[in-house]
DNA sequence: CTGCATGCAAATCGTTTGCAGTTGA
DNA sequence: TCAACTGCAAACGATTTGCATGCAG
């Protein structure tokens, strides 16, 4: 593995931003940094990144994959209006998989959980329009 | 909404099969029904007929979205080797929903809980190529 | 009769890949 | 040096959409 310039700015931007970017999210953080960078390399190095473990692949149900530059382990919440997406501080339930092994035939090694719902600011929102058809 | 052939045979077929297949497959079932439908008036139906709620959408992470006849919430384990899917008979956990909710400034509405692991079948292969090694 | 539904093909979206040139160790 | 890496553009797989035609109510 060879650390290009490439690799540590799209390493670096990841870490300063806390939303969970796309791709090509991660992309346009990193263009202004490297305006010449392709999106071909940002995915390129998301994946590599990943594989070494230095940050982390969200691919959470239907949509776009988002990378994470945390590595603990952790759930998160999916605003059903805005897409954003948000870490819930609940730890990890290993229970769960227990419980799924028992219930199943299959060697049940993982899961995947996200929680759904409104965030604050589209929470608001419907509130807002709720009351106003009253 | 208009009850078609190509509905009513979708939704037939749908709930004959275990497999929670994806809409080409759904596709491949019903073609042999209706040979002259389209893959685009399958999708269209699919869509259609998860609004009504008589069918159930799997959209978990990654792949392909993967459709179910049954209604019924519920929970499912998906190979990592063979991306087979099956039912999991855990009833619904509310109970990480109010968790959820508690621990973070979202109105959390419900979750999405896929297990990952080996099934039977290569699990088995996996034991025995492993038992080769050595 | 009329508008929702269909078949078809082209379009779109996110992502991956082949290739020729570049660069970090 | 030289394999790993890059930018670019074309390819890809899943899904959606525009359009002219068909058919259920």
């Amino acid at each position: 593995m060879r650390m290009t310039n490439q690799r540590r700015i799209i390493l670096q931007e990841l870490r300063k931003v806390f939303s969970h970017p796309t791709a090509p999210e991660v992309y346009e953080l990193v263009k202004h940094k490297l305006p010449n960078i392709s999106l071909g390399t940002v995915y390129r190095n998301l994946e590599v990144l990943c594989d070494l473990g230095l940050i982390q692949k969200i691919d959470v149900a239907g949509t776009q994959k988002r990378f994470d530059g945390t590595v603990v382990d952790h759930y998160h919440v999916r605003c059903l209006s805005c897409s954003r997406i948000d870490d819930v501080p609940l730890e990890i339930l290993h229970s769960l998989d227990t419980a799924a092994r028992e219930l199943s035939d299959y060697e049940v090694i993982k899961h995947r959980l996200e929680f759904l719902g409104l965030c604050p600011e589209c929470k608001a929102k419907t509130d807002k329009s709720s009351a106003r058809k009253c």
